[in-house]
DNA sequence: TATAAAAGTTAGACTAGTCTAACAAATATA
DNA sequence: TATATTTGTTAGACTAGTCTAACTTTTATA
C-alpha cells in the first residue's frame, strides 16, 4: 500500500496519466502502444520509446520491445494520484473562483503537478469531498478507489425517456462552449422527443423548454443518467 | 506599461525573483553580485554567470562582465508579478486550507510558477483583495504597487512603548515555531516592560500576559507598528 | 602600491527531454 | 504466404540547466 512515489519528474507523471487515461479509453484491454501513447502527449514516438525504458526501470510500466505497454500497479497508482489532483483542481477554479467549464482544464494541467500531500488533501476537504469534477469525471479517492455512477450516451436512449446530465464525453472547447449556449450543465434534465434515423440526430427537450434538433455527434458527446 | 511576459521558464523566474528579493535587502542600492545570488539560489557561481548572460539577452537584467547585476524594469515587474503570486498563495494557504504559518512558503514555492493571469487575478479576488500575507508582508497589486506599512524592529523599542506585531523579518520555521508557542501572530499586541542594556534583551508583556523575557536576536526578528 | 584574497568567467562535461533520419519488427492484405 | 503498410526502435544531435576545474579581474590589505 506505499504506492505514490513523489520523486517522478513532470514529465514522467505526464506520461503516467496519459497511460491511464488511455486505459481507460481501451476498456477492455488497458494496453497502449508507443505511437497512441506520443500522440496523445504531442511528442514523436521516439522519445515515447526512451521514456518507457525509463519508466521500466523504475518499474511503473511493463512492455517489452515491440510490445504493448501496461502500468504496473504502482504506476496506475501513481497515475490516479494526478488525476485526482487534476480535478480537484478543476473544481476549485470551477467553484470557487468562476472559471468557466472550458478555461479550468488548461490551468488544472499546471497544478496537478504541485507536490504536497498536505495541499491535496486540505483541498478535497476545503471543498467537502467532491465526487465528481466539473465535467462530470469522478475524483479518485485519497486511497485510489473511483467513484463511479452508471451513464449511457444521450445517443443510445429510445424516444420519450427522460434522463439528467451527468458528464460531458468529449471536452473540446468548441463542445463545451456550445453547451453553454444551449445552458445545458451537469444536472440539467433532457427528454427525447424523437429519433431521426436518417441522421441519427435527434430532438431533444432541454429543462422543459421548447424542442431542439441536435446532432448524432453531439448526442454521442453526452452522458446522462436515466 | 507591457511589461509582464509569459515566456519566461521556471528557472528564469527564479532567478528574477532572487534577484528582487536581494534588491529588497540590500535597500540602498538594489544591485546584487554573482556569488551573492548563487548562494541565495543554491547554485555554482559559473550557473548564476551562465543565466545572467540569458537574462541580459532578454533585457531582464542590465549588466556587464565582472559588474554588478541590476534588474531593468521588465525585470523587476517580472519579478514582483511572481512575488504576488507567491504572497497571493501563502495567503490562501494560510486563511482557506489552514496551512500553518511555517509550512506556506514551501508549497507557494511551487504555485508560484503557475502562468495564468485570471487564476491570479481571481485569486486576489477571491481572498478579499488581501494587502498583507501571512508574514505581514506586501502584497503587490495586479499594476505592480506594493503597499505600504510603516513598521519598525521590536528591538527598536523603548521602555513602556507599546506596539502590535505587523510582520515577521526572520522566516525560519524554528522563528515561526517559537512565535506560535508563544501565542504571537500578526495583530498581537505587545508592550515593552524593561530594556536590558546588558545583552540587548527585552522584557515583554504579549496580550497583556505576564512578562517574558526575550533576546536581542528575537526582537531584531520582529517587525511592529507604534 | 604590490600582492593576496575574493569575486567572477570560461571551457568542457553531464542529464533530461526532445528531435530527425534510418532501420527493424509486426501486422494486414493481395 | 509474400509483400506492403504500420508500428516501434536505434543512433546521433540539440537545448536548458547544471556541474567542476582552471583561469581572469577586481578589491582589499599589508
Amino acid at each position: 500500500m506505499f504506492y505514490i512515489c513523489s520523486m517522478l519528474s513532470y514529465t514522467e507523471e505526464n506520461y503516467l496519466k496519459a497511460l491511464l487515461k488511455l486505459s481507460f479509453q481501451n476498456e477492455d484491454k488497458p494496453e497502449a502502444g508507443t505511437n497512441e501513447m506520443a500522440a496523445y502527449l504531442g511528442v514523436k514516438p521516439a522519445t515515447a520509446t526512451d521514456m518507457l525504458k525509463k519508466l521500466k526501470e523504475k518499474e511503473l510500466v511493463t512492455y517489452k520491445k515491440y510490445g504493448k505497454i501496461l502500468l504496473t500497479e504502482t504506476g496506475k497508482q501513481n497515475g490516479i494520484a494526478i488525476l485526482r489532483k487534476h480535478r480537484l483542481w478543476e473544481t476549485f477554479l470551477y467553484e470557487k473562483l468562476d472559471f468557466s467549464w472550458d478555461e479550468v482544464h488548461e490551468v488544472a494541467e499546471q497544478l496537478e503537478h504541485i507536490q504536497s500531500a498536505k495541499l491535496v488533501d486540505k483541498l478535497e476537504e476545503f471543498l467537502n469531498f467532491p465526487e465528481f469534477d466539473p465535467h462530470g469525471d469522478p475524483i479518485p479517492k485519497a486511497n485510489g478507489e473511483i467513484p463511479t455512477i452508471d451513464k449511457v450516451l444521450l445517443s443510445e436512449l429510445k424516444e420519450n425517456e427522460l434522463c439528467k446530465v451527468v458528464a460531458v464525453k468529449d471536452t473540446s472547447t468548441l463542445f463545451l462552449q456550445y453547451l453553454e449556449k444551449l445552458r445545458i450543465t451537469i444536472g440539467t434534465p433532457i427528454k427525447v422527443l424523437e429519433r431521426i434515423d436518417f441522421d441519427g440526430s435527434l430532438s431533444i427537450q432541454i429543462a422543459g423548454e421548447e424542442a431542439r434538433n441536435v446532432s448524432m455527434k453531439f448526442a454521442e458527446s453526452l452522458f446522462v443518467k436515466r
